[in-house]
DNA sequence: TATATATAGTTGCATAAACAACGGTATGTC
DNA sequence: GACATACCGTTGTTTATGCAACTATATATA
């Protein structure tokens, strides 16, 4: 059983993440007005391919938190973008890894400056300890929710 | 300027809302599992009717913060769905007003139950004062940003 | 070896979001 | 009254998500 019961005045926020709209909406801006011409989700898909390039579709629904479907349809927009490129792994043959271009290993200073950016106007005025709760207890949502 | 400054490890739970898409996936499935048969999307619209009956499209648009066509498709599934109806206003007849039918009505209680629900689910373990930070950095958040 | 099962990825369909362009109505100013 | 301007809502296009059904390959078991 749960130890928290809200007031229905305080469902809404948290069940629409408004505040995470915003900072996609915000990165996305600031990404046109810098000449970046992916879309967030995108990114989202590059920023683990310039951790570990090479990633298998599967391993990349984990660390984006997306199904397989929505990986494949990124996945395909990347390569007409060419940005990155499919390559059958010869180990198992049902295996998709996905290797960055020199075009998308090229996106990955300007981007990432533009998303700090971006984190940085969202925080203004943030004390560093509350921002610390708020990630745990985001964390904590998303490991109370994700199995099952 | 800003104050933070952030190790690049760090943005990436911020900026894709991996807690805010778990929230709203679980809620779904919770819905589908009380024979609640709408979108979250559409929940969140009828949530602001039941509070205030009659919003225009507009009023619907600054609540949900969603832009202008997003609110005129909700309103059309919705519409479809016989859950409200578009009615012109008198004074001002570039204005639809949007009422709740008696089916739309009907569905406060249990939808919002399970939403509680959902949001117990989500923040077990979590203690309350931890949570009330969290909702005020998101609300800090959501305000750096809506504007421009 | 043969069969069943699990895993990786794709495709189809419905819903939703972002952005730009458009039509209709109201308001302010001359 | 006539015009410019602002506001409200709709439509079109592209991209993304959720779910279910499907193909192909790998693995486990009999």
């Amino acid at each position: 059983m749960s130890n928290n019961h809200f007031k229905r005045g305080e469902l809404y926020s948290f069940m629409t993440g408004m505040a995470t709209t915003a900072i996609a909406r915000r990165l996305q801006k600031n990404f046109k007005q810098n000449g970046i011409e992916i879309t967030v989700e995108q990114w989202s898909v590059l920023y683990h391919l310039w951790k570990t390039d090479g990633l298998s579709q599967q391993q990349l629904c984990d660390a984006t938190y997306r199904d397989k479907p929505s990986i494949t349809r990124l996945v395909d927009n990347l390569e007409k973008l060419q940005l990155v490129k499919r390559i059958a792994s010869k180990n198992d043959r049902r295996i998709n890894q996905v290797f960055l271009t020199a075009q998308g290993k090229k996106m990955e200073t300007v981007s990432m400056s533009v998303a700090e950016t971006t984190l940085n106007e969202s925080l203004e005025g943030v004390p560093q300890d509350r921002i610390e709760i708020c990630k745990e207890v985001l964390q904590l949502v998303y490991e109370n929710l994700k199995t099952s």
